[in-house]
RNA sequence: GGGCCUGUAGCUCAGUCGGUUAGAGCACUGUGCUGAUAACGCAGGGGUCCGUGGUUCGAGUCCACGCAGGCCCA
């Protein structure tokens, strides 16, 4: 409050500034002014002041989500870090002290595939024999491929993040907070090796990445399609019906699996058998001449029992062999019943850890049956398929056989059909922690809303351990040592290099803590064999969700700034992070500190091309940011970002599309600017001649629109504020957009003449609002803000702070609202787009006055509004008196409106009576009984209803000599009989538009006197006696002379146009 | 196959608690404009508010089922 108050004395600051401010042409190239920006930030230390001056006031923390420098950045990226920069700059203003640190994420596939392609290695037997520590080398120095770019791009649209300061996943310091954190995790018993089910190649004896899966997709596989019948127990000759494509996986049967809302049936076949399948399959299943028997929703069979096809090995403890239910049961193909091996599909390994059955590993690494498959012992599964066909055929088990035609995945290497196959491994125990993820994710504010509960909570509603470990070569190594003495199950878990030399009795300075070297190191075990690192890796989500820990190298340094920066006030990324980095960073804040790792986080949708398609390289319509930049500039890049659309959506972006909210926004604020400062700046000489114009500047009206201004100013404050509160970004950036387009189209435009006339109300009121918005708007677009800020604030106030970013937020000043205000100059607004619509419909342009505007309002309230603020219309409008429809008796046409809303809720149905009641009686006679203030009761035989006064709108709609234009229950006509009088003001309007438009055409300065000569005329003889001095006060005349006879006589610049009835010519010539 | 999101004018997007005739910008056409503005004002054409059904006096808005697109997973 005392910020605007200082701001804004009533005197003389406008003229005390004048000639002061750096000139501003009134068109720039963006692109330059912000190269000359980032060094004026460069030359200040701007970015290091706007952390190191808040030191000491609150906290505000935000968690760099760190990107990869091994390629290139695009204009994704730029959208995540418009987003990012935007909040830490808000509350940096707000007072509070936001540390930027950044990060980079350095490990994991993509930088091996990267390497591998140098390389040329195809495998993981080829890096081996490359030798891994070689291998690893290069990833280390591949890792940085891109940061120059990433550099340059970042400093180039003004993302505020501290790169030299970033944390580095792999770092010693950040390998060994990752070490303690697993230790920890160790510790309490929440690491454990089971299965994973991954796609696997029998023959490389390897899991395949997801990457490499894609590879080796094959359509038109054919695959044998068996229909297997699971004999119910305790129910004669009855059968659960399921279907598989891999009759390999049938002896790993653990239980059938149905969907609860699923309709089923109980058939008997022609051959006696009683079936249970789905209702819905059982048309194409069947071999016709069925018996409907009866019909059941899945979750009747749930619990069924069923004799094991096959029981291979030593007996179980587990149930097994039973009916459940399971969602993903669909009954697109099969039978509705699904045939769930654990070890052998991902669906199916999470379905047995729900229901805790037995997982049967029939199968070995090579693909082939264990021993104690007997029948088909060191088969390799795909052979043996026929084989189990037939045997269950023979024991009347099979319903029917055929093959079935799919995508199926080869290895894309050697071309070996890939299985599904459990493969043991380490995971964290997450699904321990359920019912925590939950709780804490409610207290998250997620933008978008839905994410909370939707894709993010329902991920973490079905959450399933975390599969950490990786058979890759560059990632954190998992630091568990294990005995390998035969049989041993003796481990530990190292929690930092230090504790490892200590086990090993050597010193360990220096040593790279990465495979191979980590590897190397062992120790005896207490059971006689030797400890030796398991392994795998780490996930490198693991990596970048460790980060609140790991980027501090805590518990082992930073304690202070651990215990400052461990939970993110705000962190920002895109939607494909719910299950990669918001989701690792939840788990890991959980289990390790039961509290979430960030407090709100925006979710971005991605960038697609201008057509709504993907951004991809191979269909060449990726954008690069630098052509963006060149062109239109950061600012505006971010400004469309910005306000293109909620966040949560995907965003077209195209340079055509930056371009417009340049073009839009970004050149009416500028103009805006520019016009401010060459009024300021203008010096009192140009004064001498305008006493006459001076004095109109003092009507009430101005007073009244900067009143005006200077609300809409703090009302666009407090909205923009509670917008950053929300982290609504549209909130925070498209009401300004919306403002400056009022603040160029309306209070400038209305003011014109008291800038020209230096007043100082107008330039100190027009100076605060342009301060208010370079502070507003530094967020979004810190470059013009910033030059906007040093013209108007640093070169004139050297107490000021020296850049807008070290500026405080502006203060709403409440008083300075006006709701009242507000709606009057609003309906004014309506009301003048409606007058102009109505003089337009015949013909009768502005610059010609007219007598009367008569308007029709929705109330007599806003009657009263528009009386208040009656000059500004009838100069906007160009009429001389105002009038209102309700006093316009006979000249109107009348009409009951009953409104919808306030019948609607009394008497619901009823409404469409009274509305079709009173269409039949008379409108003038109905309208005075309202008017009266009596209620009027209408009856259709079964009820009464009253209506009162407050439920209907009287609609008076002028008649004759009259032009109107109607919207939305507003009316507005004007007169359209011409006096002479009128007549005559038009000319004189007209002239003086010809004048100033001849001006401009000679390249008059703005100031300049002129002289002027007229063909003499009747009309121009009565023009000039009428309103000479009007005509020569506006145009800078000091004599006007009349010339008769030919045009041609008269000199200077000359033109020549027809003023109502007659040919006139004007010319000028500088005084 | 599952989950989440999106669908409103040729394009980009608003649309409050369900309530008066669904709006804005761009583009197009016409026209106007008194000295910042490659700007601005006004008008015109342009709508199956994705579809179907339901709830309601009343649905772009609420419910159900679909369709299309996007993303994540399988």
């Amino acid at each position: 409050m005392t910020q605007t108050r200082t701001e804004l004395p009533s005197s003389t600051n406008g003229r005390a500034q004048r000639g002061s401010y750096k000139a501003v042409p009134a068109s720039v190239s963006f692109p330059e002014m912000e190269e000359a920006i980032l060094s004026l930030w460069q030359k200040k230390d701007v970015f290091q002041r706007s952390m190191k001056d808040r030191e000491g006031g609150p906290e505000y923390v935000f968690f760099e989500g760190p990107p990869t420098a091994n390629g290139r950045p695009g204009i994704h990226h730029v959208l995540a870090r418009a987003f990012k920069d935007m909040f830490p700059r808000y509350k940096t203003m707000q007072g509070y002290h936001v540390l930027r640190k950044g990060g980079w994420d350095t490990h994991g596939l993509p930088v091996e595939l990267e390497v591998e392609k140098q390389l040329g290695l195809t495998g993981k037997e080829q890096i081996e024999e490359y030798g891994v520590g070689k291998f690893n080398q290069m990833c280390k120095e591949s890792v940085w491929e891109y940061l120059s770019d990433w550099e340059a791009l970042t400093e180039r649209m003004a993302f505020w993040v501290s790169l030299e300061d970033a944390y580095v996943t792999m770092n010693n310091d950040y390998v060994q907070s990752l070490w303690w954190i697993l230790q920890q995790l160790w510790n309490k018993g929440l690491l454990f090796e089971g299965y994973k089910v991954v796609p696997y190649c029998p023959r490389c004896g390897t899991p395949l990445s997801s990457h490499e899966l894609s590879l080796g997709y094959k359509e038109g596989t054919i695959d044998p399609s068996v229909f297997v019948k699971f004999d119910v127990k305790g129910e004669e000759d009855t059968f659960l019906l399921a279907w598989t494509t891999t009759p390999w996986t049938l002896p790993g049967n653990a239980a059938l699996a149905v969907g609860e809302n699923i309709d089923y049936l109980k058939v008997r076949d022609g051959s006696g058998a009683v079936l249970y399948l789905a209702k819905e399959r059982a048309e194409s299943v069947l071999e016709p001449g069925y018996e409907l028997l009866a019909e059941m929703k899945g979750a009747d069979l749930v619990g069924k029992e069923y004799e094991p096809l096959y029981r291979f090995g030593p007996p179980v403890e587990e149930r097994f062999a039973y009916v459940i239910a399971a969602d993903y049961v669909s009954t697109a193909d099969g039978t509705g019943i699904v045939h769930i091996a654990p070890a052998f599909g991902a669906d199916d390994l999470a379905a047995g850890q729900t229901h805790n059955l037995p997982v049967f590993h029939t199968v070995d690494a090579a693909g082939q049956f264990k021993p104690e498959v007997t029948p088909w012992a060191g088969q390799f599964v795909k052979d043996a398929d026929p084989h189990i066909s037939a045997d269950l055929e023979e024991r009347g088990l099979l319903y029917k056989a055929g093959t079935y035609e799919h995508t199926y995945p080869f290895c894309w290497r050697c071309d070996t059909p890939l299985i599904y196959w459990a493969k043991e491994t380490w995971y964290i125990r997450t699904s321990d922690f359920k019912d925590r993820l939950v709780a804490l994710n409610d207290t998250i504010n997620w933008v978008p809303d839905h994410i909370r509960n939707g894709r993010f909570g329902r991920w973490l509603e079905n959450n399933v351990d975390w599969a950490l470990g990786r058979d890759r070569y560059w990632a954190t190594p998992i630091p568990i040592w294990k005995s390998d003495a035969p049989g041993s199950e003796y481990m530990e878990c190292i929690g930092s290099a230090a504790e490892l030399a200590e086990k090993s009795g050597r010193d360990l300075t220096g040593l790279d803590l990465h495979r191979p070297y980590v590897d190397e190191i062992t120790w005896p075990a207490p059971d006689g064999g030797t400890m030796r690192r398991v392994s795998e890796l780490c996930d490198v989500w693991f990596d970048s969700g460790s980060m609140p820990v790991a980027q501090w190298h805590y518990p082992y340094a930073n304690q202070n700034e651990w215990e400052t920066y461990q939970q993110a006030d705000y962190i920002c990324e895109a939607i494909d992070q719910t299950r990669g980095w918001f989701y690792t960073l939840h788990a890991v804040s959980t289990l390790l500190f039961d509290r979430p790792a960030f407090k709100n986080v925006i979710c971005l949708g991605h960038i697609l091309a201008e057509d709504g398609s993907k951004m991809s390289k191979s269909r060449g319509n990726v954008v690069s940011p630098w052509q963006v930049f060149a062109e239109h500039g950061a600012d505006a890049t971010r400004w469309y970002m910005y306000t293109a659309g909620p966040p949560g959506n995907a965003r077209r972006f195209s340079g055509n599309l930056v371009a417009e909210v340049k073009r839009r926004f970004l050149n009416t604020l500028w103009n805006t600017y520019s016009f401010f400062v060459v009024y300021a700046n203008l010096d009192d000489g140009n004064n001498g001649s305008n006493e006459g114009a001076k004095a109109s500047t003092a009507s009430p009206d101005s007073a009244l629109h900067d009143r005006w201004l200077l609300s809409e100013l703090n009302r666009l404050v407090r909205d923009v504020t509670s917008a950053y509160e929300a982290y609504d970004v549209t909130g925070a950036t498209r009401p300004i957009a919306d403002f400056v387009d009022e603040l160029s189209n309306w209070y400038v435009r209305l003011n014109r003449r008291r800038f020209w006339d230096g007043d100082p109300a107008a330039l100190s009121t027009l100076r605060h609002t342009l301060v208010t918005l370079s502070k507003l708007l530094a967020p979004a677009i810190p470059f013009i803000s910033e030059e906007i800020y040093q013209n108007l604030v640093v070169g004139v106030e050297p107490d000021a702070p020296n850049s807008v970013h070290l500026a405080t937020w502006p203060h709403m000043d409440e008083s300075a609202i006006d709701d009242q205000l507000h709606a009057d100059m609003a309906l004014a607004q309506k009301v003048t787009t409606l007058g102009r619509a109505a003089r337009e419909s015949v013909a009768l342009k502005v610059r010609q006055p007219v007598q009367r505007v008569v308007v029709r309002t929705r109330s007599e309230e806003e009657n009263a509004g528009l009386d208040r603020v009656s000059d500004l219309l009838l100069t906007e409008l160009n009429v001389k008196e105002l009038g209102f429809a309700s006093e316009a008796g006979d000249l109107v046409d009348v009409t009951v409106f009953p409104l919808p809303k306030q019948l609607g809720q009394k008497y619901g149905r009823g409404f469409p009576v009274i509305r079709s009641k009173f269409a039949e009686l008379d409108q003038r006679e109905l309208a005075g009984r309202f008017d009266a203030g009596e209620s009027v009761t209408v009856d259709d035989g079964d009820q009464a209803y009253v209506v009162d006064p407050e439920d209907v709108e009287v609609r008076r709609t002028p008649r004759a000599g009259l032009a109107v234009a109607e919207d939305s229950g507003y009316l507005v006509a004007v007169t359209t009989t011409l006096t002479p009088e009128l007549e005559l003001e038009g000319h004189a309007r007209e002239l003086v538009r010809r004048v100033q438009q001849l001006r401009k055409d000679s390249d008059l300065d703005i100031s300049d006197r002129i002289n002027l000569a007229l063909t003499d005329s009747t009309l121009m003889s009565s023009l000039l006696s009428a309103h000479k001095a009007y005509i020569m006060e506006e145009t800078l005349t000091l004599e006007i002379n009349l010339t008769s006879g030919s045009a041609d006589k008269i000199d200077g610049d000359t033109v020549t146009f027809s003023l109502g009835q007659e040919e006139v010519t004007v010319g000028l010539n500088r005084a």
